[in-house]
DNA sequence: GTCTATATAATGATAGAC
DNA sequence: GTCTATCATTATATAGAC
């Protein structure tokens, strides 16, 4: 799925590449969207654990926009995302875990807002998640097919503004512009 | 493309739907690449109009931004992002035009903060370049699989900053949070 | 559970008549 | 140019033996 796109991802291939037959594929996962959905929880319970962890940690947005760069784990997601426009229940999947994912990461912000000194009113916790996501996902997805000019200063652009977010005693500092 | 995803472009489909046979379509276009890579020229020859007279425009910051979210547009640069991910003529051809598409854009960018009253250093044009196409493209992408929690706060957040991006006379205002 | 075999349908691409 | 016809491949899914 991550070298050749979900279109690769069939019973058969499958099945060759664990040396059994198609037919036991269909035995376990009735249809190719039952196999896809199974694969998709599967990555998003690993997802659940990492998400947690670096909520958890002493600098929660810097750690959660490091996870949200990473590259394998985000090419995955993108490829799913392709997919959901063409199979329904794979959509429905994503939509609900991501909601879910979201809602996680919105607290996380929430608490390191309430600790930095910034207007909590001008960075609202679920639109700064959706940023960082955004952002981390764009460059990842850009990069997987050559695309990397700017990419240093945007990453250094989100990069400072989150050391801004998640700076507990801000410095007296200039006036942020 | 749009309404079941790349994967359901072939040319018998594409000659059933003019009226055509299959055979002609490899007439015209030797390889499904090609007719794909052929497509995607004329998509972008659209958006190379589209493009320039948005940054032409008064506000050209507003106008990226704005091109950047239309829903149909964006949809189908996905679908050839995720279509480059086995495909490499087409990986190619989206890298090419993407790098000219984010020069153009970052030279708009920088006129725009000439004529503000920010710091330049804090916003290198290449990477709000970078930053005001990710995050549009995240939110329709988002948008086109169900999801949609904090979308709106999202694009509050954006828009205000574009706003103060794009002030001619900064108002005095309270200090920049 | 795991296999073989098969029904059915779609695809990319080519050859050759007109 | 446009068509018909065809080859070869791949895919989903099912039936039934073991």
């Amino acid at each position: 799925m991550l070298d050749e796109g979900y279109a690769a991802v069939s019973t058969r291939r499958v099945a060759r590449n664990v040396g059994l037959t198609p037919g036991l594929v269909h035995y376990y996962f009735k249809t190719t969207d039952d196999l896809l959905v199974a694969l998709y929880r599967r990555a998003t319970d690993l997802n659940r654990e990492r998400l947690t962890a670096a909520l958890h940690s002493d600098q929660p947005l810097q750690a959660l926009w490091n996870l949200s760069s990473d590259a394998v784990r985000t090419s995955l997601s993108l490829e799913f995302m392709a997919l959901a426009n063409h199979r329904k229940s794979i959509a429905v999947e994503i939509a609900r875990y991501a909601e879910y994912a979201r809602s996680l990461q919105a607290e996380a912000v929430a608490r390191a807002l309430s600790r930095s000194t910034l207007d909590p009113g001008a960075y609202p916790p679920h639109g700064v998640t959706v940023l960082i996501a955004a952002v981390a996902r764009a460059l990842v997805m850009e990069e997987n097919v050559g695309i990397t000019s700017g990419h240093a200063e945007a990453r250094s652009i989100v990069e400072s503004l989150l050391r801004r977010l998640e700076a507990q005693h801000a410095p007296p500092s200039t006036a942020a512009n």
